[in-house]
DNA sequence: GCATAGTTTCACGCGTTTCTGAAACTAGTT
DNA sequence: AACTAGTTTCAGAAACGCGTGAAACTATGC
């Protein structure tokens, strides 16, 4: 199936883009750390794909179209589409149009801050609140149940202690991350002071 | 199977303790906090029955069995042990003895601080750190390849640069890890600075 | 308005992870 | 030393999440 009309667009487009050679394979630095970051976002619960196709997309000096990651990552093209719809909803991605080009491009979210900050923001509502809420309504069944006679005393007494430490360190954690979130969000040159008062 | 002895035992055992009625059975509020900080583990990477178990034990006002999880949490028993040995690996749970009894009990490490510092540790030694040497890896592999021709000086440029990014952060992710985990290790108190510089 | 290239959606299957149940093991008791 | 109660280990089963491939959809060019 010969198509040198595609063959030739293809080369002019990539001419255009700069006269790389080889622009379309994938190099062993991109690999060595698609797969580190891949990793890393298993850990901080995305896909392993999310990682990689994300990373692609931001070592890279233009945007990429998704027929680019199929190829380099090896993956089908519903994976492809799958995990950058999942990025685009986490705002980590963005589609991008060309002039004239029918294709859809896809380009990382370039400032680091910003997509950490937004992701927190996301997650810290559904996971720290929701564990806050759930800590609360603890406590109110715990509360419900100390009308009921004495039972137990000492039990309740320990448990409404240990809620409410659990409470306390819930709360912190999402006032830490509304602080990570804010100062992101502004101005990435504040975490150095982190630093400060650290031991070596 | 008449167990007249053993029963006589368990009451004893039980009123010694505080003469509690209806100490085997699971509160609401167990069941709400448990449910709820097994959720949130997932999300750390942790399996959800860990933080159930977890859980419970820290609600306790006493060491618990495991034929006591078991019940409550309707665990089989190996699931049980599993769980409690894994629990230990991470240093967040405790077998304890008690004098003249021979079953197993467990309890929780009590000072959710040290148990933080403690996972943080361990999890920022392997996840964090690999990625930095991964990052300082692919860096290596843009080196070499530069040493070929001129292959996409712009890409590899920007390539360069964005990598640095990343080591950036991820180095600046050990550091907070390591305050963090310093501090937390000798003073909780220190956080609540944290809220310094905060909008609202 | 049909044909074509590209993209998205979705049901299914595969590989992993987690739990169960049974057997092996341990230690205290008679 | 045999029995009993309790705990741990392990192989297999169930559950889950993820990616594939095919079919549906969209939009551009002819």
């Amino acid at each position: 199936m010969p198509e040198s009309a595609q063959d030739v667009l293809a080369a002019a487009e990539a001419a255009a883009d700069g006269g790389e050679s080889g622009a379309d394979e994938l190099w062993e630095s991109e690999r060595i750390v698609s797969d580190a970051i891949g990793r890393l976002m298993v850990v901080w619960g995305f896909k392993r794909n999310m990682g990689r196709v994300w990373t692609l997309l931001y070592l890279s000096d233009q945007p990429l179209r998704a027929e680019a990651l199929r190829e380099r990552l090896q993956l089908s093209a519903g994976a492809v589409s799958m995990t950058l719809s999942e990025l685009a909803r986490w705002g980590v991605v963005r589609k991008v149009f060309r002039q004239g080009d029918r294709h859809d491009y896809y380009e990382a979210e370039s400032n680091l801050w910003k997509m950490i900050s937004r992701v927190l923001r996301e997650r810290e509502r559904a996971e720290v609140l929701s564990a806050i809420e759930a800590l609360e309504d603890g406590l109110a069944a715990l509360g419900r149940f100390e009308h009921h006679a004495a039972q137990a005393p000492r039990r309740q007494r320990v448990q409404r202690e240990r809620i409410e430490q659990l409470l306390e360190l819930a709360r912190l954690g999402r006032t830490m991350l509304d602080a990570l979130i804010d100062h992101a969000r502004m101005d990435a040159s504040w975490l150095p002071r982190f630093r400060l008062g650290r031991k070596a």
